[in-house]
DNA sequence: CCCATAACTGGGAGGTTTGTCAATTTTTAA
DNA sequence: TTAAAAATTGACAAACCTCCCAGTTATGGG
């Protein structure tokens, strides 16, 4: 087990059952990112949570559950951070590169995390649906601006996203190095109708520096994950 | 359990052992497809074919050995099939655009083997590599052809296939439409640096009729799964 | 048709999985 | 400080898993 994962971080300064739960979440991603869903075991999780499998019992009524609270988890977090990343990038070619690119380097800082999410993206359609939204935004504003001039739709959205998806397999798996997502951003551009050369030098921008601020999450209940602009 | 799937289609008129044997992997395909191969049981393989748990042992090793046979009968069936459907084709435009459309037609008549491939996909680094070398053939002789702008490079394959992987998950899972293949097909050239008119018009050509050959394989063990030109 | 051989059966050993529960320890708040 | 509440433990039932094997049945070449 990690010192401390990423949900364990975040509940630092609750209470003792928050932080267990925390805890059980950490080692659910590592095991689900590994193993996927279905195969990963409640027994194994606690042990690698450290306490006896009786305990995950009192923090989850049963594995669906965990799945959905850790599922639910990595996607608010990246979505928020992705979206923290952007507040003041108004163009449209600008934010859709920057999307992809932040998304690819944010997933591969945590890449259990990546790994969960990549899993959960395939086997959670609402989830998913959620995060395309935030897209759909994006995508839909480059055409106002004139930008863009592919006809904005289901199937563009979905492609838009596998391509990302499949950037971050192969980031995952090892396969591609640190300038797959300007590159895969690249391609998106060219594909929504920026002419190649702009393309090619928006994709290519230099990135200010990712700042990192896994917080906790406010004690109200999980808030609705929607795009803020 | 289905009356006949195509594994035991293709053995029907081998001897009582390969019968047996694709009806295994017949099953097998069925609960990998649903569940995945972590998750699929033996036991459950051997009730869906309507046989004893002990007679999987006579036939596979163990679970591996099946999973093994299914994906690279799969693999190597869509991958027949697919060159077979293209080999008058020469434009590489035509064929890039065809191999989308033909693939995800083909993987929609048998959506258990479209499923079972998507897994695997992701699963299998050699069996993946060894379908993107197919495509690879001819993203660059587009290049050669003087019709695709783009450079080509183990990135851009590999986005590439993502566009038809997810487009094969849209429309498994029934989000999409027929239609999706041409869309794909479409947004694939424009990525490319077809001009989008071209793109367009190429992209939505009818195909001739897909005929559907489904056929014994040779007696000989597994050929090697090799691009035919 | 006969019978050697191949295919098949089903029970079981030994392991893992899920989910429960009574007993114990830790936390909290008065 | 102390007692009630909350958290944790680990053993366990029941189900299910993989793989094996001794015994039975089916197949097909001579």
């Amino acid at each position: 087990m990690l010192a401390t994962g990423l949900f364990s971080n975040e509940a630092r300064n609750l209470g003792k059952s928050a932080r267990t739960r925390a805890k059980l979440m950490d080692a659910a991603v590592e095991l689900f990112a590994r193993d996927g869903f279905k195969a990963a075991s409640v027994n194994e999780i606690a042990k690698l949570a450290e306490m006896a499998n009786g305990t995950f019992y009192v923090h989850f009524r049963d594995k669906r559950e965990i799945v959905q609270a850790v599922t639910l988890g990595i996607a608010q977090e990246l979505a928020r951070q992705l979206d923290e990343a952007m507040v003041d990038v108004d163009d449209a070619v600008e934010r859709v590169s920057m999307a992809t690119r932040r998304f690819l380097d944010l997933a591969l800082t945590a890449p259990d995390w990546g790994r969960a999410f990549f899993r959960a993206a395939w086997a959670f359609r609402d989830l998913r649906e959620n995060m395309l939204s935030f897209l759909r935004a994006d995508l839909e504003r480059g055409r106002e601006q004139g930008a863009f001039t592919v006809e904005i739709d289901d199937v563009l959205i979905d492609t838009f996203a596998s391509m990302i998806m499949g950037a971050l397999f192969g980031r995952l798996a090892g396969d591609f190095g640190p300038e797959t997502g300007a590159r895969v951003a690249e391609l998106q551009l060219r594909m929504l109708g920026v002419p190649p050369q702009q393309a090619k030098a928006v994709a290519n921008r230099q990135l200010p520096e990712l700042r990192l601020t896994i917080t906790a999450l406010p004690k109200q209940l999980k808030p609705e994950l929607v795009p803020s602009r």
